[in-house]
DNA sequence: AAGAATATGTTATAAAGTAACAAGTCAAGA
DNA sequence: TCTTGACTTGTTACTTTATAACATATTCTT
């Protein structure tokens, strides 16, 4: 994932992006009273690293690289937190996950996915929820939102 | 489902809702060449009548009362003809199928899922779609665009 | 009637996700 | 320091969701 959705379907230095990420998750747990555990520490850096959306299985495999036994409980326990702490989000079209671009800021994500080169880009979609609470019956009040679309990026298309 | 986005978190008498849906689907797939074969026509039916999206299962639990087999690819095969059709959608939130309350119209489905009753609304949501067009990064064609979003109906809140 | 395309029957398996309970860790209060 | 309670991890087993593969049947075209 990279914080500059511009930038999520072009070729950069990856590296950079993820670096300090972790460091702002530290401070965002300890402010939160949450233990950034290293399970869930190692599982933020291997979503950090992606260049995509991953499966739970597909982060488990990561994590036995690290030691971890490959038992599905620790791969989803570890998402699950993150997904709750909003470090991370879930990419239902794709059953997988993602590092979020935004942590500990109020935002209505919304997903861009490459069905070329599967990268995956993170848009602030805080108009397009106000679009659907317009549409939407008097009355009904959302509370979790999720806004994916797939398609081509500039570079697949070419 | 229902045909009025305003009536579906409403009690009100369901079975019109279906009645001149399955009617317009014969007319949509004779124009089409497609063939609404019994499995296909039989599942509609039951997505039509259901208050909620059904999971694959829930569906060939009720093709097994029609006589169909209890094998998973009966209703998934039907399940991804209609899909194709544009005769229902799937809700990867719930992972799950509804009828689509506008066959044959171009249009951008929006879904509002209540949490309490499990209703399902369909929308129009060509101006969300617009409002994630904007957002998106230039070059980025969209091809197909999930919108689904989970709250609370007006009943279910009070 | 023959051949091609489409649809269905059937078996088996893959992929994704969760329940349940035991055991360990950690930090606050007695 | 010891105890207690909350949280976290280890582990086994299982449920739910979805698809691969191949045989058979039906329908359409020539
Ligand atoms: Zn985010
Ligand atoms: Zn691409
Ligand atoms: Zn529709
Ligand atoms: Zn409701």
């Amino acid at each position: 994932m990279h914080p500059d959705p511009a930038l999520a379907f072009a070729t950069h230095d990856h590296s950079r992006c993820s670096g300090a990420a972790i460091a702002q998750a530290e401070i965002l747990m300890a402010a939160r009273n949450q233990r950034l555990t290293p399970v869930r520490k190692r599982t933020l850096e291997i979503l950090l690293q992606a260049h995509k959306a991953l499966g739970a299985y597909e982060v488990l495999d990561k994590l036995v690289d690290d030691g971890f036994r490959r038992q599905p409980p620790v791969a989803y326990r570890a998402l699950d937190f993150l997904v709750a702490q909003g470090l991370a989000h879930r990419i239902r079209r794709l059953n997988a996950f993602a590092a979020c671009m935004y942590p500990g800021r109020v935002h209505v994500p919304a997903f861009l996915i490459c069905e070329g080169c599967q990268a995956l880009a993170e848009l602030p979609g805080q108009a397009v929820a106000e679009a659907l609470d317009t549409a939407a019956p008097v009355g009904f009040k959302i509370d979790r939102l999720s806004i994916e679309a797939a398609g081509l990026c500039l570079a697949c298309r070419t």
